[in-house]
RNA sequence: GGACGGGUGGGUGAGUGGCUAAAACCAGCAGACUGUAAAUCUGCCGCUCCUUGCGGGCUACGGAGGUUCGAAUCCUCCCCCGUCCA
């Protein structure tokens, strides 16, 4: 019988200094950074998905990162196994993991699992796909609602994706999706998990940002971006997809002045932290700071809370 | 000095007499989201009052006057900005 272990998990916008603050409580803690972000799985993608490599990890060994090619499909299902190996691993080890979580899903599929779905099926998507451009978003939600009208009723019609995979999930088991919710999910077991939240003043958290995608500029990014063209990686490949790689994309075509790409970029990263706020306002049992995990204020108090 | 063009809500920008607190987009704010999630989508967005209603009041389209039952929209003068001619 097992006694539950501590897990820490440093949630938070980007910017609000999740890593920094995860490396050292991992190093308070003798524990080892797990990274949980959609983005960071992907090799190759590094300045302008902010990872931490090398001589920054400050010899705290980190996991879940670099796992796949650029042009792999990494999904929250995959995310969730791999990050179940990891945990082992460092049971094993009495190592205590550390998650700095960026990305709400991944860190919720971990934590409470994922529901028994069917994986996409891309054949099917793009015929759906195409049928919506065709006859547009409101004729998808009304074949869902035929099919499941649970589902159409809490999915907005405009929201053609998450139709798509409502449809999909209908199509490829038969059952609607209540029905695979309602059959549950597996949570993790076994651990004592501690949340920590990092929540800047909003105006400081967009000035960060702003200065953070120059100096990302400034280690080279744009370089990083060309040797990615070079390699000859698929346009239409995910990351490329990540705020950013597309802009500077744009500019190194000579489309966008390398200002307005900067800007579009800083742009866009307010949005996607507004939307990383807003989901992590939902996790439960989160204990809330507010300031960034690189002030040594806020390190301390978020070592008290990791050792409570 | 002269000739045109233009000044609209935080920004861009529609709107040429009533249907206009004023399209649309952006920004901002709030929210949803169980396998694309750095994605996708939804709502709010001048101020204010209340018996929260396709409700009332106030303020608003450079400024000041004027025409009109009624003006962002028409007229007059003035102030700015841009282009061109001197």
């Amino acid at each position: 019988m097992s006694r539950a272990e501590r897990l820490v998990v440093v949630l938070g916008p980007t910017a609000s200094g999740k890593s920094a603050l995860g490396i050292s409580l991992a190093g308070q803690l003798g524990g080892e950074v797990l990274v949980c972000d959609s983005t960071q799985v992907y090799r190759h993608f590094d300045i302008g998905t902010a990872k931490v490599l090398g001589a920054g990890q400050k010899g705290i060994a980190h996991h879940l990162f670099d796992l796949v090619e650029p042009e792999e499909v990494f999904t929250a299902g995959e995310y969730r196994s791999r990050a179940l190996a990891a945990l082992d691993d460092l049971r094993r080890r009495e190592k205590t993991p550390v998650i700095t979580a960026g990305t709400g899903l991944y860190l919720r599929a971990l934590l409470e699992g994922l529901a028994e779905a069917p994986a996409r099926s891309e054949e099917l998507r793009e015929r759906l796909r195409s049928r919506a451009r065709v006859r547009g978003a409101e004729y998808l939600h009304k074949v869902l609602a035929r099919l499941d009208f649970e589902a159409a009723s809490r999915i907005a019609a405009g929201d053609t994706q998450k139709v798509i995979r409502a449809i999909e999930m209908r199509v490829l088991t038969g059952r609607s999706v209540g029905e695979i919710h309602r059959a549950g999910r597996q949570a993790l077991e076994g651990y004592r998990v501690i949340k920590i939240g990092l929540l800047p003043p909003r105006p400081d958290l967009y000035a960060r940002i702003e200065a953070r995608v120059r100096a990302m500029l400034g280690a080279g990014w744009l370089g990083e971006v060309e040797d990615l063209v070079a390699l000859g990686i698929a346009p239409d490949a995910k990351p490329f997809q990540f705020i950013g790689y597309g802009e500077l994309r744009e500019h190194l075509r000579g489309e966008l002045s390398l200002d307005e790409a900067i800007g579009m970029i800083q742009q866009a990263t307010r949005n996607f932290a507004k939307r990383q706020i807003t989901w992590f306002r939902r996790e439960p049992g989160v204990n809330w700071l507010v300031g960034f995990g690189d002030d040594p204020e806020i390190a301390s108090a978020a070592l008290d809370l990791a050792r409570s």
